[in-house]
Order: C-alpha cells, then structure tokens, then sequence
DNA sequence: CCAAAATGGACAG
DNA sequence: TGTCCCTTTTGGT
C-alpha cells in the first residue's frame, strides 16, 4: 500500500534494523544480482525518502534508488532469515533482522548526478521539514489541470497518492474537477497543512486513517469498516456507498488513468 | 486454471 | 491519451 508514509515508515525502519552496521545483501530472484554484489559487506549510512522515491546510501558513495510501484512490498523478519519465497528481489539481511523486497518498480544503484536528477523533479513532500508548498502552488494557481490531477501530479506534489488524493480534496470540499487556477490561496492552504497532518498520522500508525472523530463508524451508529488499505476513509473506494457526512451516493470515474472517488454534495462543482 | 485488479510512473506519440 | 512494466491476491470458471 505505498502511499508517501509508507515510503517514510520504511527508511526510518531501514535505520532502525540496519543502520551503521555491515549488511549483507543478495538477490535470489537475480534481476538485481549485479548491485547486491556491490552493497554486500557494506555499511547502510543514511536511508531517507522523498516522495514515494527510497534512498539507501552506503559507505563509499553507493546509493541505492528504490520505487515500489503498484505492486511492491516489504516484508521484514528475524534472522536467521527463512528461504526465499516467491520473487525476492533484494534481501538484506543484519544482525538481527532481515527485510525482502518484492515487485519493485524500480531498485538500482544511482550515481550522484543521477540522484540530483530525480530529486530535481519531485514537488513539495509534506512529510519532508524542507518541502516548498509555495512553489507548489506557483504552479497551481496558475494551471488549467484539475487540482485532482494536479495533486497526482509527483513533480508538483510528491508523496500523496490515490488515497490521500480523493481523501484531502473530500476534507476541504473541494471538487476534484476545480481547475488548480481557480483554487483561491486559502485552499491551497488548508489543503497542504491537511496532506501534512493527515499524512504524519499516517507515518505514525502504518495506515490511512482519514475520517474525523465525529463521522466515525461509531459515531454515526454504523458498523466499522475496514478495506484493505488498512484504515477508515470518506470515499477512497466507496462508489455507489452512501458518504459518511450526507448520505448522498460517492461517484467514482476515470481520471488520467486512476480511479478518482468524490461526493458530489460535500465536494459541489463551482458554478 | 485463468483473469482482473491494485494505493505508480515512464514513455511514446 | 494510451501502453507497458513491476507481483500478489482474489474471485470466477
């Protein structure tokens, strides 16, 4: 389930488990066989994330660019670690624990210009003490797109994926068709200081958890819902379902190819 | 057994 | 805008 926590989560784990020690590292599945060889026997210095980007750095200049995509996950565990299962592309194993890498988007060695590259694309991380909101909104104020793509938009926003997307815009009623030039300032405000709370919410609990005290389950004499992104949600996921607050009908529909979920009354197009 | 879906993004045109 | 790539899980035959 990686949204920007979960990337955050992770390279706080990484140095928890692993930093400042000697690692070994490996590829069972053999797609990354050629820089496990290269890490293996060296020491993890730094793990930080921008973004849903994961940077591993080790001594002597070697850093490792890690994306998890759609699909890629994290196990971790004790030693000794148990055989491979399934397509593990990197496992790195310490003292005490080791971690699995499966079905990432991307795990590669970056030299140093190619880091500047990545990093010099990515948008405002509101996990990140040193993100600029206000130049994310220079490009806002100033764009046709909809603010919910705009938000999906990682050179502009890096971090929130689908889940915050659809969860913040339905928090500040805004609707997600709202070209970004026609936002006024304060929303892009309060539209930040929520990616940023709701966010480290979510780096502290491992979930999403998005629906305020009084709309909860419990609150609203409702049974408790759980999906599988692991926490409680307006509207992420619940098209035909009656939203939390109104009871009106969420809508879903296609937007640059993701799935875009909003209610149509707490989220009311401008007119 | 097979198909579809999933929280992402790069690239082509 | 569409296509393709990562892999696992789930649901239907």
């Amino acid at each position: 389930m990686p949204e920007g926590h979960t990337i955050h989560r992770l390279a706080a784990e990484h140095l928890r488990m692993f930093g400042g020690r000697a690692l070994r590292a490996e590829s069972p599945q053999g797609r990354f066989a050629e820089g496990a060889r290269r890490l293996d026997g060296r020491v993890l210095t730094e793990a930080e994330a921008h973004g849903k980007h994961l940077l591993l750095r080790f001594e002597d200049e070697w850093l490792v660019h890690i994306h998890l995509g759609l699909y890629g996950t994290y196990t971790f565990g004790p030693v000794p670690a148990p055989e491979p299962r399934g397509l593990v592309r990197l496992r790195l194993t310490g003292v005490s624990e080791f971690a699995d890498l499966r079905g990432p988007a991307a795990c590669e060695l970056l030299e140093p210009g190619e880091v500047k590259v990545l990093l010099d694309r990515l948008g405002a991380d509101p996990l990140r003490a040193d993100a600029d909101p206000e130049r994310a909104w220079r490009r806002i104020g100033r764009s046709r797109t909809s603010i919910a793509a705009l938000l999906m938009d990682q050179s502009v926003v890096a971090g929130p994926g689908n889940v915050y997307r659809a969860e913040v815009l339905f928090r500040q009623g805004v609707d997600p068709g709202l070209p970004g030039r026609a936002l006024t300032r304060e929303q892009w405000s309060a539209i930040w200081a929520d990616l940023v709370g709701l966010m480290r919410v979510g780096v502290a609990t491992g979930r999403i958890d998005t629906v305020r005290p009084e709309h909860t389950p419990e609150a609203m004499g409702r049974p408790p819902r759980v999906d599988d992104h692991g926490g409680e949600v307006y509207v992420y996921r619940r098209a035909g379902l009656p939203c939390l607050v109104c009871g009106t009908e969420v809508r879903t529909e296609r937007l640059v190819g993701r799935n875009l979920f909003w209610c149509p009354a707490c989220q009311p197009a401008a007119r």
